[in-house]
DNA sequence: TTTT
DNA sequence: TTTT
């Protein structure tokens, strides 16, 4: 019934902009998120929380965002299921961004990711892609995109 | 470095309180948000989000949540790993809650669940101990509480 | 950059339901929010927050919203300033809501306000318009609507 | 019932820190933060959001904000009313911070305020000090702080 | 000027 | 594995 999520944190890696096979643009990356208070045993305090971005915005943030930037940004909770190799249900949690913020500039030239400034990558697919499995195509179907 | 989350929704069934070996409280439960918006194809239109709340706010939860009631909460997104028993990492992914408001009073006697209207069930575990590992102790150590 | 409210609390009264010149729908109404803690003189404990809804959402809210029903909402703090009769500047901080929840349905038939359950009141504007200024029509620019 | 707030902007000035007659710090100052769309009569697109902050993180903020850096709270919305001068009753709006996030670091030696990087002021209060009336000692009853 |  |  109401749904809302804030964060600030940087992105561990240039992220990852691809398209549905009828052409929506969707933007994959993963926030490192420092939590304000560390534990006593010096043990985890960092989450990183997968985002989601779609459509136009996901193209923006693909141009603009990058590996280490500080980024803040709302959005929504989803909780997706799928049966995976063995059959089993899996559940993936991520954050569906309706609204980003990049709190930093592009310092140096503007590009502190790997793939030389160019993320028009369209429909190519990399090997660990989280939305393909296995090299066959996504399949996310249009009419199950969430807004 | 902000990790805020603000959820409205339904328990899927009474709340879960627990110990841990030393005592802390910690209550489970699973919020049904439902989606503003349905999908074309009538598909999932629910986001089923697990939610953890520590200490005193547990026991709260514990004594005034019941399944079907409707509840506000604040909170943080946190992301938990483990091995699980075939050796593979396992990403979980939960609501941190601190800050509960029960939206629905004890309607009908109060207790719309299971077990009695009573929730001080102390440190007995069931089959099915989202933090316990087949009948084992539950293995949370106190320093790696959350606050 | 980011500005971003949610609040949930009850309405003081009926919303009011009015129209720019220009035919734009907007609802106002004060939220009561009740702070957590109490304080140790038994002093003010709860927020009187002006809320404004714009376009359809104006009208969905004057239609279901009434004095005393509980009500989550989300939206951003907006400072307006103008001149006042005495030619000093008043400052007015209110909730610009895009988001709106009804939780409490409509009990024992729907209306516990005062004007018969119809709200399309259309372009009349009572003696207290907050946005007029002493009778005179309401002067909101159109080109100065917040989204 | 519930009310959170939360903001990213930067300081109009360097902020304000004095202590209340009981030796409660508290800081003041005014965050600006821009809207995401412009009007189109280009008026105004900023909203500039009154921020109060008490305590321990009250001194954090003096020591650590200064005026145009770029920052992220959260905190809840605060509706203050006193009578004025003449015996009008003026309502004050004030997000009251419990979680403030420096987003720059201090460049260039870390000051670019005007106050030669010496926050530690103590009890003076300066002429427009917007919680004394003209000169005289502010008047925060200790029983009347929000935590 | 305030709600349960 | 799900709530109204």
């Amino acid at each position: 019934m109401m749904n809302r999520v804030i964060l600030i944190g940087r992105l561990t890696k240039d992220p990852e902009l691809r398209y549905t096979p009828a052409g929506v643009a969707v933007t994959q990356f993963t926030l490192a998120v420092d939590r304000p208070f560390q534990t006593q045993g010096g043990q985890r305090e960092t989450d990183f929380i997968p985002v989601v971005v779609w459509r136009q915005l996901a193209e923006t943030c693909a141009n603009y965002l990058r590996k280490g930037r500080l980024t803040a940004l709302e959005g929504r909770i989803q909780v997706r299921n799928y049966q995976n190799n063995e059959g089993k249900r899996v559940y993936v949690t991520e954050v569906i961004a309706d609204n980003v913020r990049f709190l930093e500039s592009n310092r140096n030239g503007g590009n502190s990711g790997s793939n030389g400034g160019s993320n028009n990558r369209g429909h190519d697919q990399g090997k660990n892609d989280p939305f393909s499995d296995d090299g066959k195509p996504i399949d996310i179907p249009d009419d199950d995109l969430p807004f």
